[in-house]
DNA sequence: CACACTTTGTAATCTCATTACAGAGTAGGA
DNA sequence: TCCTACTCTGTAATGAGATTACAAAGTGTG
């Protein structure tokens, strides 16, 4: 795969609602060509085939959400508030590009086997999360988890979810809902399901 | 889709495996009637493609998860305990099919595009869920929540990602796996990342 | 046996993805 | 300005495989 220009990069979302509602195997070359205005023969100037420009818009989507995440990170403040904003910054990203994750969901088949993408996902989610669950336990603002690792992945699964079943039905009040799903999973999240005495 | 006789259905299961690691686009329709023993023109016969093969081995899945789960829900005790062997019910059905799973990931995005898929889900996980949960706040052994439906949303990712990792995956000891993954879930959810008191 | 349906093999089609290749466009350096 | 190297794009193959058509064989049932 030739080093992407940016112009064309921007150009290639406009593909990401065919491939989102078709699935990369139903979405013709031509059709991706045209939705993207470019030629056919520039995609395979640049891209070894459908499936690479499939794995060039996920590489991009996942390293926008995890730039969001770090950045939500580092903030100062306690790790559990730093949790609530990176769970709200990564349904932001994913809400601002629904098509991509559309797309995202539709190949997570894909992306798990490709290994450049599974490391990406790695970097843009486990990995910040169980620094962050580790940091909590040593500032106190969250209580201590057996397997950390484990704990991420639910978290992961949690959020994700959540995001992705907003990205596919598209709410009108972008907005509104993120921030209803964030704090509904972060709620959950951090107080769990038992009651309080 | 002709009504597809059980001997048929278990042999294609053996197809599994391969349409798991190679995804449904790069299976051969050659091999995968390889893979299950039947003839090409069979497969022809019963299905419209090979895409109905794969939702014909997805809904079968998920129908067993939903009556696995079900049967957990329906035991007696209370929400709070019923949810932990809900939890454990659907790891269990997925760990023990991991191919058909693996394929599950592969074509999530098929699954929400098919509607019957997308409902099949919906009975397989929300509901049952979405019931536990109100049924919990009834009982007095889960606290009352403000969206419901969020919250079940959030519950069926946690658990759904944590045992599709776990499939794609395939530990050696599944059982141990199984128990230890889902009591990691579960107490993740109930008792939440806030330090108790 | 006769009929209806299932099962399977073989031989076309037909639809794309991908490749090959040539020509045009463009920027930079001599 | 001219030369060179690269980017970009159109057109015409090529080829892989999915799907279809069709006919023959098998199977059960009245």
């Amino acid at each position: 795969m030739r080093q992407v220009p940016a112009k064309l990069a921007s150009k290639l979302y406009g593909a990401a609602d065919l491939i989102a509602d078709r699935g990369i195997a139903d979405a013709k070359i031509d059709e991706i060509a045209e939705a993207a205005g470019v030629p056919v023969a520039t995609l395979y100037y640049y891209f070894r085939g459908k499936e690479e420009i499939l794995s060039f818009l996920l590489a991009d989507l996942l390293e926008s959400i995890a730039g969001a995440v770090g950045m939500a990170i580092n903030e100062p403040g306690t790790a559990l508030d730093r949790l609530r904003s990176a769970v709200e910054a990564q349904m932001r990203v994913m809400l601002e590009n629904p098509a991509a994750c559309r797309a995202l969901v539709g190949d997570l088949g894909r992306a798990t086997r490709l290994p450049e993408l599974a490391a990406a996902l790695e970097t843009a989610f486990h990995q910040p999360l169980e620094q962050l669950l580790a940091e909590g336990v040593e500032d106190g603002s969250l209580r201590s988890i057996p397997d950390l690792s484990k704990a991420a992945l639910t978290i992961f699964g949690a959020m994700t979810v959540a995001a992705l079943t907003g990205a596919v039905s598209e709410p009108e009040q972008t907005s509104v809902f993120i921030e209803q799903t964030a704090t509904a999973v972060c709620d959950l999240l951090i107080d769990g399901l038992r009651p309080r005495p």
